[in-house]
DNA sequence: GTAGAAGTTAGAGTGCGCTCTAAGTCAAAC
DNA sequence: GTTTGACTTAGAGCGCACTCTAACTTCTAC
């Protein structure tokens, strides 16, 4: 016995998701995935359902949702359609934050465009002033 | 002996820029900050200046500087005008990382958006069905 | 001049999200 | 059948950015 139970291993899992074993395994232990189908040799096979929900955790992640949120998002969806109306509140709730968030690096952005655009003008006056200082050497 | 060498103190300053007074010591531990200006009594108060740089400072912070890299911004401007290219550059870095992070979570907020609307579709398909079960209670 | 708020220091503690260790099991190639 | 390497577990450790503690001093208001 030995490759049945069909599915991804964590190497695998790793290759397609840039999510390490380790990673994967704390995951799993925080709840945010549901324990993963074993083969015989208690090896975790991972399914494309579990690869798709690993992406979209990841997109949560990337948009700074914290692991706890997370947890409870992944226990509602565990409870089925039941939760559909949560679980859309909770999306709705993130999305916006989202939106405030990237309001706000834009802003800073912008700022940050301003201040470069200063420098660039102070290197200028200092290459000007370094010209006229080393016009006859 | 009291109210001399006028600026802000700890409290003002805190609430100037909702930094606490202990991340603000901090700050000045970890060399973001140049030793402030004290009374006579060895309190600090700050100058508009360093409520500028403060400032500056945050807007790194909130666009995902770590402390490091505000470190050595921070040790280059003590060098004073010899170091305006460098600091140029560390800031046009920062600025093309700030422009692809705004850009992956515009992305990761249309995602998201999607998977609302597919939300809002299965919410309406669970009202229908209830509709028509209770139909005569 | 005295109470209470606000300041000082060095250094310890916290919360988050991993990340690694140790000691062992299992699998594939030779 | 043995080596090599991926896997397993429980639990310890880490890096970051604070955040707080304790013991003490100073300032402000009365």
């Amino acid at each position: 016995m030995a490759e049945d139970e069909a599915g991804l291993t964590v190497a695998q899992m790793t290759a397609a998701t840039g999510v390490s074993g380790h990673t994967l395994r704390y995951y799993e232990r925080a709840e945010l995935i549901r324990p993963v189908a074993r083969n015989s040799g208690n090896q975790r096979r991972y399914s494309s359902a579990d690869v798709e929900w690993l992406k979209f955790l990841l997109r949560l992640r990337e948009t700074g949702m914290p692991i706890a949120q997370m947890r409870e998002y992944a226990q509602l969806r565990e409870r089925g359609s039941v939760t559909t109306e949560p679980r859309l509140r909770l999306l709705e709730a993130h999305q916006a934050g989202l939106r405030r968030q990237i309001a706000r690096l834009r802003a800073h952005e912008k700022a940050l465009a301003g201040k470069i655009a200063t420098y660039l003008d102070d290197l200028a006056a200092l290459q000007s002033q370094q010209e006229k200082g080393s016009e006859d050497d």
